[in-house]
RNA sequence: GAGCCGUUAGCUCAGCCGGUAGAGCAUCUGACUUUUAAUCAGAGGGUCGGCAGUUCGAACCUGCCACGGCUCACCA
């Protein structure tokens, strides 16, 4: 890190007189022969932990039990009077406080502690006590210097409260806002929970496909576009994880998902980030109904981690998970909310003429389907707050799913809709290879006509599909909205460690 | 992409009608052997996001720029 004079002269500059302090403070370790970036240590209990099993323990009992623990941590909080001193120090489980007295650790170790600043690790190995005022903690014998804070911290009491910052330090946000801590721990939690639905409770197999894909397909967005240098070829960041899948489908795998990162190269909002995990799986001999009762299954599960009764508050309207899902057809839902009926037969300019009517804004190129979910989307989605099923989808925003084998106006495809907002997108896939291929040519169409979003043709799935392919249900969930659900987070960023952020100039 | 709002000490925030900036926490010095947003006494710390402009004078008014937030449009 050999840094010319001037840079280093630049660097004292932009530091404030805390910075310099602790900068001074590590010196003085270094002096003392202490490293102020340690080494290893060996913590034998978490403060969590130690709550959890003395707790309930009087001043007196625990006097009598008379347990020694070490614990290590980051300082957080320090209250000190002249020769005894309190920290609060925060593992990864929690917090917990100690208690250290001079008399105690000697001069030394308390001198360490007394240098300490607050964003310091240090580690204590000592009894296990309660306060006069019954607040559990830890007694040191010894202290262990572990790792210098060259920065403060956060204010203690407020938290890190700038959003710009808590995104892009998110560390800081980590450190001094438990409800962000927990809520990532959450988010890991119910991840791993629907992993365990899936692999045990309905034996599918979880894989890993390509993220660099010749052809973005699968979903309409516009995708990210890269290149491979040895190959000298375009590659699109995966859109979605849906061909691959079926892929794995026709190769025998029957049961199968993945829960990965897919990249849309489109607008952010709260609700949209430009990567985003998804889960998606395809079952073999399920059809979309089928899907419906594994979603329901995904969901309880995932519950289960924030909420015993499946009844979660999100941003003030409470949801009932555990009561069975409504199931309800597009068409059916637009009538009820409208009394416009679509099951009559009618010519795209009919359609037009009823959006005009009702003030449905629409492209020319579109067709009865498109002002179908128009409608839907309009007058009955953001009515929606209970879960619920809306279930077949017009033909022509279905490129992927198999129509309905009455009506071929529409398809056997379902969203799942919560509090107005999309959960989950799933249909009887098309297996079809000829009626695929039809499909894959309307969307050229539809691009030619003006929609960038929609696909282009993928004919090594064409073929793939020609081999054959089971009937099969597919589903897709959008992981982060999931999180976002079930820990009440108001903004896709708040599940993200690290949401995307337009770099910062200056980077002090 | 459009509209509205925000950016002041390390952090959280005040700052009135335009008169060269304040608090709490944090930091520093001192006191204190059971504190928990510890307390008490004292001290230091600012390119008021950036650049122009208006004005005798700008954190405050105007314009442009940067970053962020919210709402809308597109999407999951």
């Amino acid at each position: 890190m050999g840094q010319d004079p001037k840079q280093k002269r630049k660097q004292e500059r932009q530091m404030n007189d805390q910075m310099r302090v602790r900068r001074e403070k590590m010196n003085e370790l270094r002096e003392e022969g202490i490293d102020p970036f340690g080494h290893e240590f060996k913590p034998t209990a978490l403060a969590k932990e130690l709550t959890e099993k003395y707790d309930k323990f009087t001043k007196e009992e625990l006097e009598e039990k008379d347990v020694t623990v070490t614990i290590a941590g980051r300082m957080v909080a320090k209250r000190g009077s002249g020769k005894v001193g309190f920290a609060d120090i925060l593992d990864r489980s929690g917090k917990i406080q100690v208690y250290v007295r001079k008399d105690v650790v000697g001069d030394e170790n308390y001198h360490i502690f007394k240098r300490a600043d607050i964003g310091d690790f240090l580690g204590f190995t000592g009894e296990v006590i309660k306060t006069d005022l019954g607040q559990l903690t830890i007694k040191p014998t010894h202290v262990t210097f572990l790792s210098k804070s060259l920065r403060p911290l956060p204010d203690k009491y407020h938290g890190l409260q700038n959003k710009e910052q808590k995104y892009r330090q998110r560390y800081l946000d980590l450190i001094s806002n438990r409800e962000s801590f927990d809520r990532f721990q959450k988010r890991a939690k119910i991840i791993k929970a629907v992993r365990n639905y899936l692999d045990n409770t309905l034996d599918f197999t979880e894989v890993e496909t390509p993220v660099l894909h010749p052809s973005a397909g699968g979903a309409s967005a516009r995708p990210f576009v890269t290149h491979h240098n040895a190959l000298d070829i375009q590659l699109y960041l995966r859109i979605a994880l849906e061909l691959h899948l079926k892929r794995l489908i026709v190769g025998g795998m029957g049961r199968v998902y993945e829960i990965g990162r897919v990249f849309r190269n489109e607008g952010m909002d709260k609700e949209h980030n430009p990567e985003f995990t998804e889960l998606e799986s395809y079952a073999a001999y399920y059809d979309y109904r089928d899907v419906m009762d594994e979603t329901e299954g995904i969901f309880r599960a995932a519950a289960k981690v924030v909420s015993n009764d499946g009844l979660i508050t999100y941003q003030g309207s409470e949801v009932d998970l555990d009561k069975p899902f409504k199931r309800v057809h597009m068409v059916d839902a637009i009538k009820e909310a409208t009394g416009v009926d679509f099951w009559s037969s009618m010519s795209d300019e009919d359609a037009k003429k009823l959006a005009d009517e009702h003030g449905v804004k629409y492209e020319s190129y579109w067709k009865v389907g498109h002002i179908i979910n128009a409608f839907f989307e309009k007058f009955v989605e953001p009515t929606i707050t209970n879960p619920t099923f809306v279930y077949g989808h017009p033909i022509e925003i279905s490129p992927l799913a198999k129509k309905n084998a009455k009506d071929p106006r529409f398809t056997d495809r379902f969203e799942l809709y919560i509090l107005g907002n999309e959960y989950a997108n799933a249909f009887s896939e098309l297996n079809d290879p000829i009626d695929q291929k039809q499909r894959f040519e309307a969307q050229v169409k539809e691009r030619e006509a003006g929609n960038d979003e929609a696909q282009g043709i993928d004919e090594d799935y064409v073929k793939a599909l020609e081999y054959g392919m089971p009937p099969t249900g597919g589903l897709g969930i959008g992981i982060d909205r999931l999180a976002m659900l079930l820990t009440d987070a108001p903004s896709i960023r708040d599940v993200l460690l690290f949401p995307t952020m337009r770099p910062e100039e200056d980077n002090n």
